[in-house]
DNA sequence: CGGGTTGTTGCAAGCGTTTGCAATAACAGT
DNA sequence: ACTGTTATTGCAAACGCTTGCAACAACCCG
C-alpha cells in the first residue's frame, strides 16, 4: 500500500468519487519528500495527463484539505501542501452539545502565519482548542466534510 | 474632532506619513455608518481626487489594519472595513518576557470566517488570548506596527 | 452488465489583491 | 524657507485562486 492509500480510502468512505485526477494529485503530493506547490502539482500531473487543469487541482486540494488528508503551509503568498501527519491535530468543542470535532492544523497554520508576518509573534498552538457552537446546534453552513471529522461525545 | 481624528494622530505618532490619500480613505471609512468595501472606498475618493489608485487603497487599508485602526470583515470573497471599535480586542502574550500585545479582532475574524464556512462551526472568540513568543524574544519579522501595540508588563 | 443520476471535469473568464518601478511629495534638519 | 532623505504614490502587469457552464464519467441500482 502506497503512502496515500489511506487517503484514497478516506475519499471513497466519505462519499466522494474516486477520479483519476484526484488519485494523481494525491500521489504527486505523497511521493514528494517535502511539501509541494500547486504549480508543481499541476505540471507533474500534466506530464502524464496533459488535460489536467488548474481549477481541478485547486478543487481537489481544497477537498483534501477539508477532509484533513492534506496539510496546507503558507509560504510567501502561495500555498504548499503535504500529506497530513496523522499525529498533531486540534479540536473544536461545541458548548451546546459537548461534541468535539477535529480541526486539521492547516486551519491554524493560516492564522499562525499571519501573526508571524505582521507582528513577528510566533504563537504556540499545540494543544489548542476552540470553543463555540457546532453546525447542528446553530452554526451556519454544513459541509459534508464536517461529517467525517465528528467524534461522538 | 471628526470620528477619525484619533486614527490620524495614531498614524503620525507611529511615524507614518500623513498623505492626503490616507486621510481621504480614512474619512470615507469613518463617515460611513456601516462597513465599506474597497471598491466603494475607491470610487468615493475618486469623486474628489480622480487619480486615486486601487493599489493605494489596498496599501492604505493594509496599514490601517496592522495598526488596529480599522477592522476587516470577510463578506463572500471580498473584504469590507470599518473603524475599529476601541472596545473589543484580544491579546498575544509572550511566554518569554511576559509582554502583552494587542491583537485587533480582524485577525481572528479571518480564522472565524474559515471555521464557519468550512464546518458551520461558530467559534466563541471573545476573551481570547494566544500564547507564544514575541518578536524581540525570538519571533520572526519585526514590523513597525508591533511597536504601538505593545503594552508594558 | 447496462442505464440513469449526479458529482466532477476542462475551459475560459473573472475575481480581489499584490507587486515592481520610476516619479513624487512628506517630513526632519538646518 | 530650502534641501535632502526616504516613504509613498500612480500606473500597469501579474499574481494566485475561484467560478459558471456544458460535456463527461464514476458510481448506484436493478
Amino acid at each position: 500500500m502506497t503512502r496515500h492509500g489511506a487517503a484514497i480510502e478516506a475519499l471513497k468512505r466519505t462519499g466522494h468519487r474516486l477520479t483519476p485526477q484526484r488519485v494523481m494529485v494525491l500521489s504527486v503530493i505523497a511521493e514528494q519528500p517535502a511539501h509541494v506547490g500547486v504549480e508543481e502539482i499541476q505540471s507533474r500531473v500534466k506530464a502524464v495527463y496533459p488535460y489536467m487543469d488548474q481549477a481541478t487541482v485547486y478543487r481537489t486540494i481544497h477537498l483534501l484539505k477539508e477532509l484533513g488528508l492534506v496539510t496546507e503551509i503558507q509560504a510567501g503568498g502561495a500555498s504548499r501542501y503535504e500529506l497530513s501527519a496523522s499525529g498533531r491535530h486540534h479540536h473544536m468543542v461545541c458548548r451546546e452539545c459537548g461534541g468535539a470535532f477535529d480541526l486539521s492544523p492547516s486551519y491554524l497554520e493560516e492564522f499562525r502565519a499571519t501573526l508571524v508576518r505582521d507582528f513577528g509573534f510566533e504563537p504556540d498552538l499545540d494543544h489548542f482548542a476552540v470553543a463555540g457552537r457546532c453546525a447542528s446546534c446553530g452554526g451556519k453552513r454544513v459541509s459534508p466534510a464536517a461529517a467525517i471529522s465528528t467524534e461522538r461525545k
